[in-house]
DNA sequence: TAAGAAAACTTAATCGATTTAGTCGCTTAA
DNA sequence: TTAAGCGACTAAATCGATTAAGTTTTCTTA
């Protein structure tokens, strides 16, 4: 086992001072040419690289962005994560990754930790209970410090920072217009209380597009399922009453695993896809991809957002200090990806 | 925007020294009840954390597990990371995630990055590149400079390192061997060209299965593809001429992503799961469990690969230095998720 | 009462780098 | 002849913490 060199080895090794060999290492007309060739020639033969943590404590920088996240075995904040890590990576900065667990307090944690020094500034989304605690004085705290803060995806009212967040609204409707146009009339949504912001807007979307086509919206076409982020029994329960009792011709559904329990109700009924229903849902993943029939959906682009998270937050790192503080809302468009579940649209 | 607090600070604040103020704070009994307590109150009140980049420096201790990965946009690695950082949390340490997106170049560049302090200890997959390349230089390297690694999943052989392995053989075996059981006995499988380990692997123990069950082998049954990670149009093709020019009753495959082209590929032939041929996947994810008919799998487990592996290096960490090095290998066992695209097992 | 011990601090070294402020010898110009 | 200037270094401070070693001050106790 060989110990890494320091400037200090490399110092006494040559019989010159610390200082020295730091200022030949980055090229100092102070030091003399062939004094520098030498300390450097050594530096590069015994692969000298300088030691982070010593650079990050002077330099009071750590090239670290940290991520807080509610879960990571999530396709969404994966891509997420492949795009803050892209972006990072071009400009030097290392990720380091934490998961909440929608809890609270492990996301109040994760922050205390990484803002003691670890990280440079944050990229979170909001746990689901801190949502509900609406208990924010954890970001308060470390933006008080003067780290950077970007939020997204499920983001909180009343904090000094930068947003970026996923059109939601524009992307239900884009997803719901189609469907009108390839020729539905009475489409049901599938989706989530209104408290969570997400499946709010994407609801909004919904009547929207219905609006646009002058289509009346009717309650009970609409489904409000507890929980977003998974697929309980009695979920499953209400979408098959829902599509068994309600003569739709479209369904739209604001995520995949809605939707794929559709496509087996409907399965099951003996109605074809998308011949007598029609079926899309917001987000584009594995599920949307590889279903039978494959689902129309609405992308989100997480890669894209992860990236322009991470730019946004390298941008005000990088910025030479207290200009007056701006905070913006980015928002990340979606598009719609056609496939087996829906009919073509009709153009006239 | 206010300061951090530093030692530094709270000693000018209360006219003493810095090193008053940190034994104080870490209960010395050198330091009298009266000043420890006001020091701490005032710790307390203005909620002093010590710098972590100072201490890491200090104690050559990051507390830090670096975790290299090819790729995070895919659902066994996110449980792999969901295990580590659940251990890594539980134990005080941080994880830092880097990909190499499977390139050669990244991942050397990733753990030169991470290796000049930053972080204790590696937790890596290694790339496709790299394991065609067979070059492991930036291994041995970190391993020479006294940090531990532990490699999963994709290892290589003749590094000094711990290891932790899916049961590939035994998992493959299980699934056949099911298959089997309920009465297969034509069994295809699509597996990846032989250089892939964990391909090479899962063909060996179908070929076990086969031959415990006295059934012959036969080389046209077995699908080589060259790409295990996703499935290019070249690839959906000869899994579909594979399946309709051999007579299966039971297809098995080593992803997901086969087995549900697998399974199109048999609807489209007019022929049901399981009553006319069965199909079970290697590895356990969404797509299995939300296809119709949902997918008999071998689950990976890759959340106990995560937390073993973790253990292993922290073990690693903390041990008192230098006792005589070993280096194990560690199994996760799979094991077999029953579905709808198998048949009841007969039992006699 | 004086030496020794104990209590309560402070100084200074250290981790590994950067950088400002010297230092020292030699050349050059007034 | 001598001060200024310059080239080529070195010393020391700094980032924020810990800790071994040193310094006072007060208290014991022979």
């Amino acid at each position: 086992m060989k110990r890494k060199l320091t400037l200090k080895s490399i110092a006494k090794e040559l019989g010159v001072s610390i200082s020295t060999v730091s200022k030949a290492l980055r090229d100092s007309p102070e030091i003399s040419e062939e004094t520098r060739e030498k300390i450097k020639a050594y530096a590069k033969l015994y692969n000298y690289k300088p030691n982070n943590i010593a650079l990050s404590l002077k330099n009071r920088k750590t090239n670290t962005i940290g991520v807080i996240i509610p879960q990571i075995v999530h396709h969404f904040f994966t891509t997420v994560i492949y795009g803050i890590e892209q972006e990072a990576r071009e400009n030097n900065y290392n990720v380091i990754i934490c998961l909440s667990n929608n809890a609270f307090d492990k996301e109040v944690l994760n922050m205390e930790l990484l803002a003691n020094g670890s990280t440079d500034g944050f990229i979170l989304s909001v746990s689901k209970e801190t949502m509900m605690k609406e208990d924010y004085h954890h970001l308060n705290e470390v933006i008080d410090q003067g780290m950077p803060v970007v939020m997204f995806d499920r983001v909180v009212e009343g904090i000094q920072c930068d947003r970026v967040l996923i059109d939601d609204k524009a992307g239900a409707k884009k997803g719901v217009s189609h469907m009108i146009r390839s020729g539905c009339r009475k489409i049901g949504i599938i989706t989530s209380e209104d408290y969570v912001s997400v499946g709010r807007l994407r609801t909004e979307g919904y009547l929207d597009a219905l609006d646009d086509f002058g289509i009346k919206a009717d309650d009970s076409l609409i489904l409000k399922l507890d929980n977003i982020d998974d697929l309980s029994d009695k979920s499953k329960k209400r979408i098959e009453d829902f599509i068994t009792n309600n003569d739709l011709d479209g369904v739209f559904t604001v995520n995949e695993l809605f939707a794929v329990h559709a496509s087996r109700v409907i399965n099951a009924l003996g109605k074809k896809i998308p011949d007598d229903i029609s079926l899309v849902c917001f987000t584009d993943g594995q599920l949307s991809e590889h279903a039978v029939p494959s689902l129309t959906a609405v992308s989100q682009h997480g890669e894209e957002m992860g990236r322009k998270a991470a730019s946004i937050l390298i941008n005000k790192l990088e910025k030479p200090e207290e200009e007056e503080e701006e905070y913006t809302t980015a928002f990340i468009e979606t598009s719609l990806v056609e496939r087996e579940s829906t009919k073509e649209v009709i153009r006239r």
